[in-house]
RNA sequence: GGGCGGGUAGCUCAGUUGGGAGAGCGACGGCCUUACAAGCCGUAGGUCACAGGUUCGAGCCCUGUUCCGCCCA
């Protein structure tokens, strides 16, 4: 009974759904509980529950399943955590802007009500991206999904908070923060994101008391003047040694501020004077705490001027701006405008220009915490592959700072902290309190901030599998083996999940931190929705299959260098799966239902390289995904099957399939045929699981799922295979007349039908022997009519030659020869060899060379001398046969 | 300003302890050869950014220059 018949192309939109569907219902992607297999875990990175997938989730689930996959084939318990965070400001963002579509502002509802329009949100539009990481193929185990806001991880995250506030490790203070006035609440240092841009440096002066002309400051934000409390100079500085009075007048508001020396100052910089801005500046902030300065705040949370700007109260801080500077030239006391780029910090979720401003945040005390995150990746508890982010790793951590984890946003985890009306108490606790433990009030208040979503996610690897209860999951599965993220997040996220997963599991979250690159457009820009340059994943899906996405995206994913991405080379890999599918689909043709397994002793040539080059690639495969060298994986199983198997093995095995030798040679082909098939499927199915899942099913003698199928070259009930030097060799010969042969029809315009007679030449008795057992072979690929094999001798006349190893290759032209084009063909190829000859010769000649290099090298260099100068030879011979023929002509 | 990464064929990129420059795509030429024209066969194309150095030998190691990208200040 032969094989099922296949389509004449892949179709892969009817058979991913299919597939998709079996695998859920077998359960194939579940974890177990109670396994003696060796445990391999991976929780995702949580997209945003607002989000839709891009091309980077695409990559980053791609490397993931193609590991969780592989890891099942190796016989591991396999975990892989899925869920998605509740992301508070975006999605806070997201559902304000649908309900003031709708006429609707969220202050008009009131916090639950609006908190409960989010959670109507989520289930409604929530799962899209969900089903999105469904049709790439992920095999999670979705009966563990997860979600940031879900009771049981709200429970982690109040624990946590409690325990370090005990632990002293989260405090409250008055800080200056990051504030985004249109999201109105504070961010953390990393979720501000700086951008060059061309503004004005402007030139003040701040006349002394005394009347006289005072020193000039230069700023960029002259409206934050209006809050100034000092002006600073360095010690040092010559220029003002002799300055007349030690107070000046502020401009515009008239306010009497010191002037103190401070070495903090840039001499440098500007005019060398600096204006002290407390309340509106880090810096500034700092010094200001040193001299014990007021802090005056003029702009207000919402962007707008506070009553402290006197004349400028209520105006928008971009309007007083032009204001101050307008006000300032009336005065007199505007120096001069200078062009200056500069930096600026907008808002990671909204872009908004984000003011420093003084408030009252919550924060994590993060020294303590970020030590033993570092030492962890110094001895090695955690590894950062490519090393190299390893030193962004420890040069973040070394100079990191407390961790602002308040949000003014309603749509997170609240705060579990309240405020005792009656005696100020401050209460943080596990349960929600009853009355103030000091004084017995029952008038307590509860901070309205929510926790930074970063706080809940950075508890991931373990609030996932349980914690705080002590769980099966993490006994097992924790640490996770890996975690697979792009660098973007490294310091929102990982470090962070580092810091935390050691301080509460006294154990590092993951052994390995595998951090993919970008996935960016053909001209290397990011992707970006404004610039409309982005690749929709699930548009390519629909065109080209999930499987070809998949597999270029691995293809490409070299550690360290960004993939650029384009429909073009997602068409190329599209091509590779249709090679695949017609190659099951000519085995099919010839496979019997009874696929027996092949014996060693009846083996082909052919049968023996496939199943050579086949170990070869099993190995090379599974090195590969040891090491998270995805696309060493992905390009080898390429080449194998395309190059190796197809252009090769399929070819060089037809005469046999045909029937065209003995019933033996035709039962070793079909059963080598088969195992060849069987193996790639199985290596292949991590990178494309969909177009393998279906040719296994209809692949005779297999039962189930592929992902119940064990790694390529390790199931017991196959015959062993290994590498075979011998017919490596014995092949490369034969297939190098072949391609002479093809290479002098080509150079000659000689049409394929034609075919051609060819006599092969050599002096070793074993060539000959090698040559003369694989005509059959030859004669097919090769397209000849006569084939003979003879000792060294006298080139036949009216023939183009080539030189394969010991062997002449002539192919009889008779008539049909075009003398200067043959000559052509050889001068070119002298050519060459002289060249490379060159080179060799040139180190033969170098004494230390000889002395210096080891033996081997020295060797190996002789004897391709040795080999190049005979073919040189040869080739030169026949140059002067074909002259004097074509003299004689 | 500080740090990191990169510059290899027309394009995109491999190149694993220093030992004969590779692939894919594209280009060109030839083929409807009974799995695949989403295919088959063949060919061309490179001062490995530039300048020095170490070495018998450098795409690879060192120094400097230059251009591009990213991160941080």
């Amino acid at each position: 009974m032969a094989g099922e018949n296949l389509s004449k192309g892949y179709q892969p939109q009817e058979v991913e759904k299919r597939w998709y569907e079996y695998w859920e219902e077998q359960e194939l992607f579940a974890a177990e509980e109670d396994s003696s297999k060796r445990p391999f875990s991976i929780v995702i990175p949580p997209p945003n529950v607002t989000g839709v997938l891009h091309m980077g989730h695409a990559l980053n689930i791609t490397l993931q399943d193609i590991l969780c996959r592989y890891r099942r084939l190796r016989g591991d318990n396999v975990l892989w955590v899925p869920g998605t965070d509740h992301a508070g400001i975006a999605t806070q963002n997201v559902v304000e802007r649908h309900l003031s579509a709708e006429g609707i502002d969220r202050h008009q509802m009131g916090r639950q009500q609006f908190v409960e329009a989010v959670w109507e949100w989520r289930r409604k539009y929530g799962s899209a991206i969900i089903r999105q990481l469904k049709s790439l193929g992920a095999s999670c185990d979705w009966s563990r999904e997860r979600f940031t806001m879900d009771e049981g991880l709200s429970r982690a995250v109040r624990k946590v908070f409690v325990e370090l506030y005990g632990q002293g490790l989260i405090y409250r203070g008055s800080y200056i923060i990051n504030w985004c006035p249109r999201c109105r609440t504070a961010l953390a240092e990393i979720e501000v994101e700086h951008e060059e841009h061309g503004g004005s440096l402007y030139y003040i002066r701040y006349p002394y008391v005394n009347g006289e002309d005072g020193p000039v400051v230069a700023t960029t934000r002259p409206e934050t003047m209006l809050g100034d409390t000092a002006l600073a100079i360095h010690p040092d500085d010559e220029r003002y040694k002799d300055i007349s009075s030690d107070r000046v007048i502020l401009p515009l508001i008239g306010r009497e501020i010191p002037v103190i020396r401070d070495e903090y100052v840039d001499m440098e910089f500007g005019t060398g004077a600096l204006k002290i801005t407390p309340a509106h500046d880090p810096n500034d902030f700092v010094v200001g705490e040193k001299h014990g300065l007021d802090r005056i705040k003029v702009i207000g949370e919402d962007g707008v001027m506070t009553e402290e700007a006197g004349d400028f109260a209520g105006m928008d801080r971009f309007e007083c701006r032009k204001a101050v500077v307008a006000a300032l030239e009336k005065e007199g006391l505007l120096v001069k405008i200078e062009d200056y780029s500069h930096s600026i910090g907008h808002c990671y979720r909204c872009s908004t220009l984000v003011e420093p401003n003084l408030s009252r945040q919550w924060f994590v005390r993060t020294g303590p915490l970020a030590r033993e995150a570092i030492e962890a990746v110094r001895n090695s508890n955690t590894r950062i592959i490519p090393e190299k982010w390893s030193n962004d790793y420890f040069n973040w951590m070394e100079n990191i700072r407390d961790w602002c984890i308040s949000r003014q946003i309603w749509w997170g985890h609240q705060i579990p902290a309240w405020t005792c009306e009656s005696c100020g108490r401050l209460i943080v606790s596990m349960d929600d309190p009853s009355a103030c433990p000091d004084c017995g009030g029952t008038d307590l208040v509860r901070d309205p901030d929510v926790l930074d979503t970063w706080f809940s996610s950075a508890l991931w690897p373990f609030s996932t599998m349980g914690w705080p209860d002590k769980t099966r999951l993490l006994d097992i599965f924790y640490p996770t083996s890996v975690l697979v993220t792009g660098f973007d997040i490294l310091f929102f996220w990982v470090a962070r999940m580092m810091m935390m997963g050691i301080h509460f599991m006294e154990e590092v979250p993951f052994h390995d931190v595998y951090v993919h690159a970008l996935v960016r457009d053909e001209d290397g820009k990011k992707m970006s929705k404004s610039y409309g340059n982005v690749i929709d994943p699930m548009d390519v899906i629909e065109n080209y299959g999930t499987d070809a996405l998949r597999f270029t995206l691995a293809a490409f994913a070299a550690q360290g260098r960004d993939i650029k991405l384009s429909e073009k080379r997602i068409e190329g890999y599209r091509h590779f799966i249709n090679k695949l599918w017609n190659a099951a689909r000519f085995s099919f043709m010839n496979i019997t239902g009874s696929h027996p397994q092949f014996d060693h002793r009846s083996l082909s040539l052919a049968d023996r390289w496939i199943l050579s080059k086949l170990h070869r690639t099993i190995q090379e495969v599974g090195q590969a995904l040891d090491n998270y060298h995805f696309n060493d994986g992905a390009n080898t199983l390429y080449r194998f099957i395309w190059h190796e198997f197809c252009d090769w093995y399929l070819e060089a095995a037809k005469p046999a399939l045909y029937g065209k030798a003995d019933g033996e040679a035709m039962n070793a082909s079909r059963a080598v045929l088969w195992r060849v098939l069987h193996d790639s499927l199985i290596m292949l199915h991590p990178f494309i699981p969909f177009v393998t899942e279906e040719i296994w099913h209809k692949l005779p003698g297999t039962s189930g799922s592929i992902m119940t199928a064990c790694f390529a070259g390790r199931d017991p009930q196959y015959p062993e295979i290994s590498e075979d030097p011998e017919a490596e060799a014995d092949m490369e010969l034969i297939m190098g007349v072949i391609t002479s042969v093809r290479n002098i029809r080509g150079e000659m315009n000689i049409s394929p039908s034609t075919l051609l007679s060819v006599m092969v030449q050599a002096e070793e008795s074993r060539v000959r022997q090698t040559i003369e057992s694989h005509r059959e072979m030859i004669s097919t690929l090769a397209r000849l009519k006569d084939l003979l094999v003879e000792e060294a001798g006298e080139k036949p006349k009216g023939s183009a030659t080539a030189i394969v190893g010991d062997a002449v290759v002539s192919v009889f032209l008779e008539g049909v020869i075009d003398f200067t084009q043959e000559i052509e063909r050889l001068d070119k190829e002298i050519a060459k060899l002289d060249k490379e000859m060159a080179g060799l010769g040139k180190k033969l000649d170098n004494p230390g060379f000889l002395e210096k290099a080891p033996e081997e090298v020295v060797e190996k260099v002789r004897s391709q001398y040795r080999e190049e100068s005979e073919k040189l030879e040869k080739l030169k011979n026949n140059r002067e046969k074909i002259k004097s023929l074509e003299s004689v002509q």
